[in-house]
DNA sequence: CGTCTATTTGAATGTACTCAAAAGCGGTGG
DNA sequence: CCACCGCTTTTGAGTACATTCAAATAGACG
């Protein structure tokens, strides 16, 4: 009888990991074996709101969106993540607090997740790891900074302009309800926005 | 002949340190020897955008800001720092990339540096310093994610009431249109928001 | 095919901005 | 001590970017 074969194979983030650092095989296996393959229908939530974010995910398969839900109810896109990117509520996950954001499937999903405890266990038995991880939140930062910077400074024409140019994967498979939640304004307007910009390419 | 005293005592950095991991005297002497102190003359910059940020800024004396400058030239402030914070471009310092933001003296400012290879020395002589600021990298990852839901959530006049309530020391010390420029707003139209705001309490 | 949700369109509204001018405030020198 | 200068804040009128609400149209899924 062949050995069980994990439903989620780690072979894409080790992929990714060695574009950062270098891994022995032994440490490469370290690392799977660390990681807890889970399976994601659409619709459903890899993060609550509320409660502390237990994971971070690494998405093999598929698509979700990290949100916040403002005193009014509204829902505000804070993140997308598809096929080699992590999502998380990684305030939450970082402190052991309650996660502000909701993290939902747009997509039936396959993740490797990653808790924290395993984490640190990780870094134990791989140092490496943690300029990994190091990089990752580094880059975490830096996009929430830029983010923000566009955000004040740019009208929505513009940074519409600007996430199509950066992420054209994602436009494609996203209803515009979610670029218009990201880009902070109403599907109504994007709506508008993307007439003249459409109109003008 | 009594020995040369520092122009900057490193005390007050090495409480705050001492509020999240514990040095011992030899540590903590190490630490105070890897500080550069720096005087700074109000409207002098400890940061330029362009430039990569070569030190994080402990501010024993004097207020500071960072602010971004948009493609229409609009300044946009983005932190402001006190006694007994850290302030730098955090992106710039990490990745050793040029800074997006610059960082500018309100006050005359006494201010403790760490340059990113004293850093780096350091993490080898005294560890638990990794542990220190990992922690103010997730406090900075933190409240830049809290700003930004925030401001895209409320509208002008609950951020300012925020604000005051979160920075009640700052308000005092700072001219409004750099409180303005933080809230995302103009002078004219914080005026009319104070207008409400005050006769309301 | 029908139902449900997403997108588009339009009209009225609102929040915040621009521009201009007046008033306040702080320092400096005669 | 007061007069003046420069800078900040206030006030007001007109405007712009984006929202709300409502209705029509288009798409997606069972």
């Amino acid at each position: 009888m062949p050995p069980a074969i994990p439903s989620v194979s780690p072979d894409l983030l080790l992929t990714n990991i060695a574009r950062h650092v270098l891994l022995t095989p032994a440490e490469a296996a370290t690392v799977a074996a660390a990681l807890r393959p889970r399976h994601l229908r659409r619709r459903q939530f890899a993060v609550q709101a509320g409660e502390v974010c237990q994971y971070e995910s690494f998405v093999v398969r598929g698509c979700l969106r990290a949100f916040y839900t403002d005193v009014n109810g509204f829902e505000h896109n804070v993140l997308f993540a598809i096929e080699d990117w992590w999502i998380a509520d990684l305030a939450s996950y970082l402190t052991q607090t309650p996660a502000t954001l909701d993290v939902e499937a747009l997509e039936d999903c396959e993740l490797l997740q990653l808790d924290r405890a395993a984490l640190e266990a990780l870094y134990e038995q791989v140092p490496k790891l943690e300029r990994y991880f190091r990089l990752m939140l580094q880059n975490a930062f830096v996009a929430q900074q830029q983010r923000a910077l566009q955000s004040i400074s740019l009208p929505a024409e513009a940074r519409y302009r600007q996430f199509r140019a950066k992420y054209p994967q994602l436009e494609q498979r996203l209803p515009q309800r979610h670029v218009a939640s990201y880009l902070g304004i109403t599907p109504e307007f994007l709506s508008k926005v993307r007439k003249q910009v459409l109109q003008e390419s």
